[in-house]
DNA sequence: TTAAGATAATCAAACGTTTGTTTGATTATC
DNA sequence: GATAATCAAACAAACGTTTGATTATCTTAA
């Protein structure tokens, strides 16, 4: 489907009113409010408000899309440097679309409620993202560089989970680092530093190869 | 405050139904139908919808304050199983209360809407788990088992993290690891083992002593 | 123990708003 | 002169809440 200047405007307003309320707590006249429409402009070019969501959905899963497949044109380097490549990516990828992002962790806490078009293309994204991932390190343990026993699933799901988690507690977080008074974006250069950190400690130690490891191979 | 047995009946609907739609999705009828109850009870009971949800916060936070102390009591243990223990504890805990986990991650993903009454329960709750985990930790490095080195903060939010990300995605799950055919009670199973185990390896490779931490102190 | 009186619980009905959506006329663009 | 875009107004349905009457439960004094 494709959209126009309007249309992609009202998505946007959307996604950011969605991200800070909700879709039921936000309505039609909010989002036509915010972005200078008629209440009946969402109609006309959507259909409905459930069709407005998907809308949303589908155009950010396209580019999502499409900037996975550029990170895993990143051939030429190690093992370890497209992990850490990939970690990064993905970092800042969810910080700069905190809001779609957190439509995201709104609509997966309802999966009964959701349109079968969302669940899939959610899905669908989270798929490609898991081969991508399991790509680079099947590469790495063929040279023998990471251990033979990774569970990349369940890393994934950690480095998605901890990102998630620090973006729905920002504020706990910066009571936890003392970081209160810093400027907004000061305080999301810290997070992000600190995630990126923590993370390349985390797949450090969870794929490089055990002392036994060849030993049992 | 003190909640009589209907009361609580009504916050447990209440709760059942707010983590399968979210608060705004979920109107008084549909509480007032699911409880068998008049749609005038919840107003007569609780004020308005806006303070029956917080009294669910108040008596869960409540209940999990109580159950953080009795974690804390478990002396005469090594550090290393006193680790071990509260990541089983925590994870079981969060999937026994599997409602209440979920309105708070819809709750936390509004900072705003929230009403100050369940911002301070959960930051005080979240404070208090971590005062428990960082003085386990330390006992630990004070004998000299643990790594001087642990960023405890963000070992919990990890924790919390991952576990929240695989319940909201439980299905992408299933499908990952084949088990879309087990039953739902198989299903949830196979996910705490996997969570434990995970868990158990990356709490050890990141609070173990560092082969150069004994140089460096 | 019982009758009377007070308090609590329950109910159907109605309240005024807000909701998503549609209509039909008007304006802009091609 | 046709198609697209915009608008104020109206629509029925659903919302949270209140009302006022009715029933149940408890309290108290004879």
């Amino acid at each position: 489907m494709e959209y126009n200047q309007k249309q992609l405007q009202i998505i946007s307003v959307a996604e950011r009113l969605f991200a800070a309320k909700g879709f039921s707590a936000t309505s039609i006249r909010d989002i036509s409010q915010e972005a200078d429409i008629n209440v009946s402009m969402v109609s006309y070019y959507f259909g409905s408000k459930d069709k407005l969501i998907e809308a949303l959905f589908e155009v950010r899963a396209r580019e999502f899309g499409a900037r996975l497949d550029e990170l895993l044109r990143d051939l030429g380097l190690s093992p370890m440097q497209r992990v850490n490549l990939m970690v990064d990516g993905m970092i800042n990828r969810i910080f700069e679309k905190q809001c779609f992002h957190n439509v995201v962790l709104r609509e997966q806490l309802s999966p009964d409620r959701r349109t079968p078009i969302i669940s899939e293309l959610l899905t669908e994204l989270k798929l490609k993202n898991l081969r991508a991932m399991e790509s680079i390190i099947h590469e790495g343990q063929k040279l023998g560089i990471f251990r033979s026993e990774v569970d990349v699933p369940m890393l994934s799901t950690t480095l998605y989970g901890t990102v998630n988690q620090l973006l729905s507690t920002k504020s706990y977080y910066c009571t936890v680092y003392g970081i209160q008074d810093l400027s907004e974006e000061e305080q999301e250069a810290h997070m992000i530093a600190k995630l990126k950190s923590h993370f390349k400690k985390i797949f450090q130690e969870m794929i490089k190869p055990e002392l036994n490891d060849s030993i049992t191979s």
